[in-house]
DNA sequence: TGTACATCAGTGAACGCGCGTTCACTGATGTAC
DNA sequence: TGTACATCAGTGAACGCGCGTTCACTGATGTAC
């Protein structure tokens, strides 16, 4: 006898997948401080105490919204790379990804400011990229698909092999200052021309800066 | 007769500035979340609500201590150039001089990670930013004295007139993501020595790449 | 196939907390006469 | 110089809120016999 409205089962099925993607719509429309447990389990028609059997606190919640998001993030990276233009030389060709990688990120910033402020501003969640639960589809992270594409500047002999060490710091940094000022900074109320033209800008200055 | 511990005066004397100090200081500790209303007129020995006769709500504290680390930052960027090597060169003086600027961005972040985060991540904070509230002790704030950099490097002939307009989000956006990584990010464990090199680094980047 | 049972993912109620904000007030101060 | 008074920066108590977290519990499920 089925109440209207009734759950099916007395069990989730899965909980602790619902309560990640209800945090990131929670991320998505109010960065890291609007994944509030309390709002999570309601959300996904649960008693608030639901989610202690899936994380230890509120803190082991939004690190896996977190580490959701950086997840979007490197997919968001991905489908820009998979769209660039592929040149014939290879040093163009490696250079058109790096740009491509930076793009991904500022355009990531842009479309999905909540979701960027989370994957990129809970401390402890860039300390180690290197996990599964970080990469996007193509299993690799956002810190992975720069480092990635640096080497394959090296391999196409544009980047000098001595310049390769850390040289993702200064390509992500670029880029990462330019997504914060894009979301909350001065740069909040340019037109998207405006702003894909500082991003151009941007990237020239890294290609040649670099 | 005074009652040892009593106020002096009934009347505070300047509750307002108190309270930012007071304010910085929380910001100091903890980022703007720190900068709770409560704490800050217990700290300064008065009622919660006494800060009502100073500042319209919460958040109009937020921005007058935001304001007030903004000041701050120009200061240490202004001690930076004041203490940059002076070339015979003007074109070297000049580039110096917009280096000094980064550099003292970036110090400014390490030193004091908490003022930085509330100085530039505080929505609106960097909307207008021709604030006298917003100014170091030399009267320019941080975005002008990068514009003020750049300017003398058009003048030195070192960055060609065409490439000036809006060079600042440039330079502006790899060091501040430079700050935020150092502060949040993956090079949060960073020595000091490997940090100052990656600084350098950047920098000569936006140095070439401009 | 049927039944007893252990497991453990959920419930419902409650807690203490600190927050921002509002209320009616009080009394020190400076000014006008 | 002395006194009356208006001003307004402070007080003290209270509010409602939503949070994270803990408690003892319940009952659907899968498994062993």
């Amino acid at each position: 006898m089925a109440i209207p409205g009734a759950r099916a089962s007395y069990r989730h099925g899965d909980l602790r997948d619902a309560l990640v993607q209800v945090g990131l719509e929670l991320a998505r429309a109010g960065g890291p401080d609007a994944v509030v447990l309390r709002q999570a389990t309601r959300e996904a028609g649960v008693s608030p105490n639901a989610a202690y059997r899936h994380f230890a606190d509120r803190n082991a919640l939004l690190q896996a919204v977190s580490d959701a998001a950086l997840g979007l993030a490197a997919d968001r990276m991905e489908a820009e790379i998979a769209a660039a233009p592929v040149a014939d030389d290879p040093a163009t060709r490696a250079r058109e990804r790096l740009r491509a990688v930076g793009a991904g990120y500022i355009h990531f910033a842009r479309e999905e400011p909540g979701l960027f402020r989370t994957a990129f501003s809970v401390p402890d969640n860039l300390q180690n990229q290197a996990s599964a639960t970080k990469a996007g589809r193509g299993g690799q992270t956002p810190f992975e698909l720069v480092g990635a594409a640096l080497d394959a500047l090296v391999a196409a002999d544009v980047l000098p092999r001595s310049r390769r060490q850390n040289a993702e710091f200064l390509a992500w940094s670029a880029v990462h200052g330019l997504g914060m000022l894009v979301i909350d900074g001065p740069l909040r109320g340019l037109t998207d021309q405006m702003v894909d033209d500082a991003t151009a800008r941007l990237l020239d200055m890294v290609d040649r800066g670099l």
